[in-house]
RNA sequence: GCUCCUAUCGUCUAGAGGCCUAGGACGGAGCCCUCUCAAGGCUUAAACCCGGGUUCGAAUCCCGGUAGGAGCGCCA
């Protein structure tokens, strides 16, 4: 039987990073077995769920590069299935209907808090053979509850977790629709897990206690359940649940933050599972390594040092035109324009050794584009003082004679000035920098320059002279 | 409270009874290289939650603690 994943968010705000790893591990779970990978929104709380929501998760896929198999299944477009199901189970006795008010179910679930045992629905409705139900009271429109099996025990076989026992008297009936009739959460999953013919749920380590009930509606409905894996979640690095105020939780915040998609998925993938000592993965290395049975039974915590490491590799090894649209993304979020300056290729190619993220590369790329707004105080104080600006001054007229404005050409040029002075290069280079990156970090200087071009080098190094001049 | 889950350096992990003097990676410290920032190279500190078993032998198996976590909705 071919392996069919499936991811299943609820539209309720963006693609939290915990969210895209579950994304993920379906994603490669299914590629790794030639499956598919289907993507469902479970959208059935109208209050909760919105459109912009919606868009969010798919933006945030998109970007990881997650994109389903298939058109994407939407729980509120299922209403009619799920009430013909809801039909079926009631006219085969597997479920039955309830009265009981909200009120009473809170009481009933205070008295048993109150008791110290576990809250539970007592059973009131639940019809057994011999057994006389209470007159339905008038006007109130009951909801469904699915009849749990009272003995016995359901055991998961989770890929991850390894077996795990539930007694069927810990589990009670629960309601699988509304008094409105609208079907809920546990109830929907089950149907659309059958009718999507899921073989693998790949899902968050918060809904294993979920299982055993949906096995159990599977089970009465003469449905062969899935395989379960109940991925671990992901905590903050205080080892507190991921939230807000750890910093980013969404996916795209990482794009803001400079990350690869690639970059954070390989990071994502290494959290909670390992292939040796291996560290780095493609996605196609993903795809052929990855095992679900290997990923970790326990939380792992989100480190932001080792996921920015991991990004520092992507960007230094990556091919530049895979890089290049990001950092476009990026420079055109700065408000400065890619396409007045150097090919992003190269720039990226001189960059990539010091940048650990797309937005320093940007930062500290943005000079070769736009026009400098001023100098780093500090590096001017010390670079641009009488000496600096009068050797920049001497540069500048040499340079400005140069045929040839190339790498070899620049070096020499550069090189030889500064024996001709008896000074390191250093005392030349870093007044250069100050002058046209407006910083004292760049690339190695006859790169910089041959990459600036000549006439933005000259003005800028003419205009330190200038503003140097000025000063004293 | 009840049910279920988990536990190796600060962090992510390797480890499937002897290969463990517990390995790798991030981060830390130190040194080297160097036109800046980096990158790179080398060195180094740092962990099996506790207590009982089982066994010739346990980080690995069992039991019990402890500590964390999840769930117990007409939410998903």
């Amino acid at each position: 039987m071919s392996v069919v994943t499936r991811f299943a968010p609820s539209p309720t705000g963006y693609l939290h990073i915990g969210g895209a790893r579950t994304a993920l591990f379906c994603y490669l779970y299914a590629r790794r077995r030639g499956g598919k990978y289907l993507l469902r929104i479970e959208d059935t709380d109208r209050e909760r769920s919105t459109d912009g929501a919606v868009k969010a998760i798919f933006e945030g896929l998109d970007w990881l590069g997650l994109k389903s198999d298939e058109t994407p299944i939407y729980q509120t477009q299922r209403f009619g299935r799920y009430k013909e199901v809801i039909a079926q189970m009631l006219a085969a006795g597997t479920a039955y209907h309830c009265y009981c008010s909200k009120e009473e179910l809170d009481r009933m679930r205070a008295d048993q808090m109150a008791r110290k045992e576990k809250p539970r629905y007592d059973g009131t409705w639940r019809p057994e053979p011999g057994k006389t139900l209470p007159a339905p009271p008038a006007g109130v429109q009951p909801v469904v509850r699915f009849k749990n099996p009272i003995a016995g025990e359901v055991v998961v076989d989770d890929l991850i977790k390894g077996p795990i026992t539930f007694d069927n008297r810990e589990l009670d009936d629960l309601i699988i629709a509304r008094g409105d009739g609208t079907p809920t959460y546990n109830f929907c999953v089950v149907v659309d897990d059958w009718d999507m013919g899921i073989t693998h749920v790949i899902r968050g380590d918060d809904h294993v206690n979920n299982t055993p009930r949906q096995i159990n509606i599977l089970k009465a409905l003469g449905a062969e359940p899935p395989r379960y894996a109940h991925v671990p979640m992901i905590l903050g690095a205080d080892g507190v649940k991921l939230s807000k105020r750890h910093g980013a939780v969404s996916v795209i915040e990482y794009r803001s933050l400079g990350f690869m998609p690639d970059a954070l998925l390989n990071y994502l993938v290494r959290l909670g599972w390992s292939h040796g000592d291996e560290e780095l993965f493609s996605r196609e290395k993903m795809i052929e390594l990855f095992d679900i049975e290997r990923v970790q039974k326990s939380p792992a915590r989100f480190d932001m040092e080792k996921a920015v490491w991991v990004n520092h590799q992507y960007l230094k090894t990556a091919d530049p035109s895979i890089v290049a649209p990001e950092l476009d993304w990026h420079l055109r979020k700065m408000s400065v324009d890619p396409t007045r300056g150097p090919k992003l290729e190269d720039v990226i190619l001189a960059q990539r050794e010091r940048c650990k993220t797309l937005v320093e590369m940007a930062e500290k790329s943005a000079f070769f584009y736009a026009e400098l707004t001023g100098y780093n105080e500090k590096d001017a104080a010390k670079h641009l003082d009488a000496n600096g600006v009068a050797a920049l001054g001497e540069l500048a007229t040499k340079l400005s004679a140069l045929a040839d404005w190339s790498m070899p050409t620049l070096h020499e040029t550069v090189n030889g000035f500064a024996a001709e002075k008896g000074l390191g290069l250093g005392k030349i280079a870093q007044p250069i920098r100050v002058a046209v990156a407006g910083m004292a970090i760049s690339p190695p200087i006859d790169q910089t320059l041959a990459l600036l071009g000549r006439e933005r080098t000259l003005a800028r190094l003419n205009a330190a002279v200038a503003w140097g001049r000025a000063r004293t």
